[in-house]
DNA sequence: CCTCACTGACGACAACTGTCGTCAATGTAC
DNA sequence: GTACATTGACGACAGTTGTCGTCAGTGAGG
């Protein structure tokens, strides 16, 4: 089997998701230093604790870093789109049973839903109704 | 105005999630015993442990308790759908930025939708779609 | 060479979580 | 009344997370 089969992410903090999101949304990589700077305007926290929680996600496998003209970039080591739905998945499974139905609920409640989410539901209550017939499984 | 408004309920943790929703399945309230033995058979954990994580919930609000015949018997303070609605929102939240986007997709890739949930998010979808055409017409 | 700023590593500390053991109180049975 | 079982309170301890301070390395300016 190969080596680098299963990429089990260990759990992630409150802290630590709100850096490597806003890393994710810097587009390409970036330094300490830069995310420093912003998480001291956004927050008031010092260089070290960013500098600390980078270096966990580097270890818990939410980053990947690099050296390159003496200081480290950083870069996610999976896009937003799959961290988040793997923070989904997770959270289904941990919170709602394995079960979205709850969470189906609450969109009929709570939720703040664009058009497009709306067009989106559409194509997908669609497919779903499509192949209703015989699920069985 | 009764202040009883907000009841920001602290975070909850996972064993103490899953005590939880297990009392929130018995219907009635119960005894630590009864979730101790529970708790022994499914995970093997002794009958303190699920005692503290049950006197944490009622500190944390999650739970109340009331002595009923020398022994305590402790019920849900919010019935699962709205604790599940909760858990949803905060996730939301926190994790999706405050939009559903990401879960819409989630539904659309990876979701197992009971036949009752296809058919509420069919109801979902009309509605807004109806909503959706007087605002746009 | 000396100094200084910047960078990263490491350790420290509190809060929270998960798990357990021990103890005192309170009953119940002989 | 004594002995035993049940119950609940409390403290202990390790692991995780959030936050920070301090240290050593490394390069730029004198």
């Amino acid at each position: 089997m190969p080596s680098h089969a299963s990429k089990v992410q260990p759990p992630i903090g409150r802290a630590e998701l709100e850096i490597l999101q806003h890393i994710q949304s810097c587009g390409g990589p970036v330094t300490v230093r830069q995310v420093a700077e912003h998480v001291l305007r956004t927050k008031g926290h010092v260089r070290t604790t960013v500098l600390n929680v980078m270096a966990r996600l580097v270890n818990k496998g939410y980053l990947v870093r690099r050296k390159r003209g003496g200081v480290y970039e950083y870069s996610p080591r999976v896009p937003a789109r799959q961290l988040v739905r793997n923070l989904v998945s997770e959270f289904v499974d941990r919170a709602l049973g394995g079960s979205a139905s709850p969470f189906v609920a609450y969109l009929a409640e709570d939720a703040r839903l664009s058009p497009e989410d709306v067009a989106q539901l559409r194509r997908l209550v669609d497919e779903l109704e499509a192949g209703e017939g015989r699920k069985t499984s």
